[in-house]
DNA sequence: CGTATCCGATACACCGGTGTATCGAACAGA
DNA sequence: TCTGTTCGATACACCGGTGTATCGGATACG
């Protein structure tokens, strides 16, 4: 058993020992990719043998699906409070320094990220979740871009805050896509931060 | 040996197999997700033994790399084609019609072209072949917003043709990650038209 | 400190896939 | 039809990873 959380003990080792297996986990992800990837060679990444792996996870997917998670949130926050840093009024071209600075820094990140998309894109279950998660992060766009309305005037092509919020998540994952084949983050952020004030300042 | 092309013989049977094991492949490909797959599946899934794999193919890597190269190929001369219909002022709307028809048609191609996608990430030489591809696309797209030009303004704060096509490209990157997610390709494609169209008559 | 509990290392049995070598059957060409 | 060549099926040896069961050392807590 694995996932047995009898509520014994709670254990300090054991945080420590998951945390590590996450990072390793992470690291050989990002450079052999999911499905490439054995557990053991995870277990050797982190310094661990499998007797404690197979007492933290269930299984490769079960780490997998943790360890998306666990960044995932991470970045969520980070958009969160690059996104609330400005007043009622909103300067566009400042938060998408920020907001840009944050999503395009890490390329392992990246890989990891992608990864999870094409797992998910094969099961209904993670889409639903990852679609859950991805429409949290737009909705904080949307608010956002709603509560600047007025002080900054959108395009009315896209249809709205909601429509703009679309646009730019889907900005977001096409230069995520070419970043992922040139590595150029510089190139990749100037043109983002351009397409981004370009959509929003119409 | 597999790549062993002595200049024999020119075989018949050899290109149906050939062929077989490829269509088998995309299917399985589609439906498990390479680093999932094994050579024997696609062989059952084909209807061979694996030794008629090791006949035609080095590896997995090297049928893989081959099927994409088989199918981008296929795409890129609809693309094409669905570019060239117009006369020589550009009907952008109908143009948008016929490559976003083209393009987001089959769902696991989709799935294929991102696994390879995350493929090329991880290794620059096949990063390099795929940059190219993508190149040439842009190009094409470029070429036929430049031979409108006059015809059809553009926004100016794309950067110019060039800057426009790239555009095009992420927006095209951007609604494949979200179409693998929700599988609405009715919306996806419907809100792409929409996208690329206020693009493209600002 | 003592001890009950938890955690992770070790050992074991097992399986599925890999790659190669061989050989009979299918095929192209005369 | 006959023949030399090619293709792909079969058989074999092998390996790496998997998952489980067990046990000794670490750890929290009184």
């Amino acid at each position: 058993m694995a996932a047995g959380k009898t509520a014994g003990r709670v254990t300090r080792r054991r945080l420590r020992t998951r945390a590590n297996l996450l990072d390793a986990a992470f690291s050989v992800f990002a450079a052999k990719g999911f499905g490439h990837v054995s557990i053991e060679e995870i277990c050797e990444a982190a310094g661990y043998t499998r007797g404690a792996f197979y007492s933290n996870f269930a299984g490769l997917d079960e780490l997998f699906f943790a360890l998306y998670a666990q960044r995932a949130e991470l970045i969520a926050e980070q958009v969160s409070g690059a996104l609330a840093l400005d007043g009622p009024d909103l300067d566009v071209p400042a938060a998408v320094d920020r907001v840009t600075d944050v999503l395009l820094l890490d390329h392992d990140w990246l890989l990891v990220k992608t990864d999870f998309l094409v797992h998910a894109a094969r099961d209904p279950e993670v889409a639903r979740g990852l679609l859950e998660h991805r429409a949290r992060l737009r909705r904080a766009i949307a608010d956002r871009l709603a509560r600047a309305r007025g002080h900054t005037e959108l395009p009315a092509v896209l249809g709205g805050v909601e429509g703009a919020a679309h646009a730019v998540v889907a900005a977001y994952d096409g230069v995520t896509t070419r970043l992922l084949l040139d590595r150029d983050v510089a190139g990749a952020r100037a043109w983002l931060k351009q397409l981004l004030t370009a959509l929003l300042t119409g």
